[in-house]
DNA sequence: GTTGAGCGTT
């Protein structure tokens, strides 16, 4: 019954988007809620009697119909008096959420004991949730563990869990963290700014934030200039922003390309590529000033 | 055959 998924759409004409379900075969509204935000539950047309049906749902918990959930698509019910308060969710919906769930990353743990398997490290992280992968780090030649290694989860969750605190292995205490390599893996998934390619010059600031209004609260653009073709559009929600990525809209009769918006990279000598007296004087007079570089968006 | 802050051969 494990790494079972079932079809589930906004409606039957939609294409679907698989969820999984859990080992005992149920599915969890909260994993459909993840990919449709609002979801109270989940209906399907009986194949005999060609009649809706809703699916059982106890405590959070759907049940599979005939203990089966077989090939259907399942439909996503919303509750009906909510719809008018889920307008920013609609208008995300109505561009398919392509990316609910948030994706985990490997972790390293720092500070094994030498003597650490991976067996060992799947071991004790399995009492956290479900272990994806364990890595032990070893010396090509000698097969010495270098005295870290990686664990990936299956669900972010328990990464969130697994990071907060400290672990007892074999007798050291062991610390986990998003790896350097991936300093901020989450950030460029929950952004509220999204990347307009293919934009022409003849689109304003203004045209674009009267096109992108239309799916919810738009909280900034931007067109660098001169011109180059791309744009930058905020929104006050990350689950509309989220939602257009991937999507080629068409604005002013062209279309252009929503893409995630890389993390700007907060760097001094990019704001201020030709500061005079060169980089090392702006990098002292950067490290006396109050200044912050902004954190709050990316 | 050692070591103890860090950052990932295949």
């Amino acid at each position: 019954m494990s790494e079972l998924y079932i079809r589930v759409a906004e409606d039957e004409n939609e294409e679907p988007m698989e969820i999984p379900s859990e080992d005992d075969g149920t599915v969890l509204l909260s994993s459909v809620a993840a990919q449709f935000p609002g979801a109270c539950g989940l209906r399907y047309r009986n194949p005999e009697s060609q009649c809706m049906r809703g699916v059982r749902l106890v405590e959070g918990i759907l049940h599979a119909p005939e203990n089966d959930w077989g090939s259907l698509v399942y439909v996503v019910n919303y509750p009906k008096d909510n719809k008018r308060k889920m307008e920013e969710i609609d208008a995300a919906s109505a561009v398919k959420i392509k990316r609910g769930f948030q994706k985990t990353s490997d972790l390293i743990v720092l500070g094994l004991p030498w003597k650490t398997t991976e067996q060992d490290l799947k071991d004790y992280f399995s009492t956290f949730g479900e272990v994806i992968m364990v890595q032990v780090k070893r010396d090509a030649k000698t097969g010495n563990s270098k005295g870290f290694g990686f664990v990936r989860f299956t669900d972010y969750e328990t990464q969130t869990k697994v990071i907060a605190q400290r672990h007892m292995i074999d007798g050291r205490w062991c610390d986990c963290k998003l790896p350097n390599s991936k300093a901020c893996p989450d950030e460029p998934m929950r952004s509220r700014k999204i990347f307009v390619g293919r934009c022409t010059e003849d689109m304003t600031t203004d045209e674009l934030r009267q096109y992108f209004m239309q799916y919810g609260e738009v909280t900034d653009v931007f067109i660098p200039k001169p011109f180059r073709a791309f744009a930058f559009v905020t929104f006050a929600d990350d689950q509309v922003a989220q939602a257009l990525c991937g999507e080629d809209l068409i604005i002013k009769g062209v279309s252009v390309h929503i893409s995630n918006a890389e993390p700007k990279h907060n760097n001094i000598h990019q704001l201020f590529p030709n500061f005079p007296g060169g980089s090392a004087s702006l990098a002292a007079m950067f490290a006396r000033s109050q200044y912050q570089f902004p954190s709050s968006h990316v």
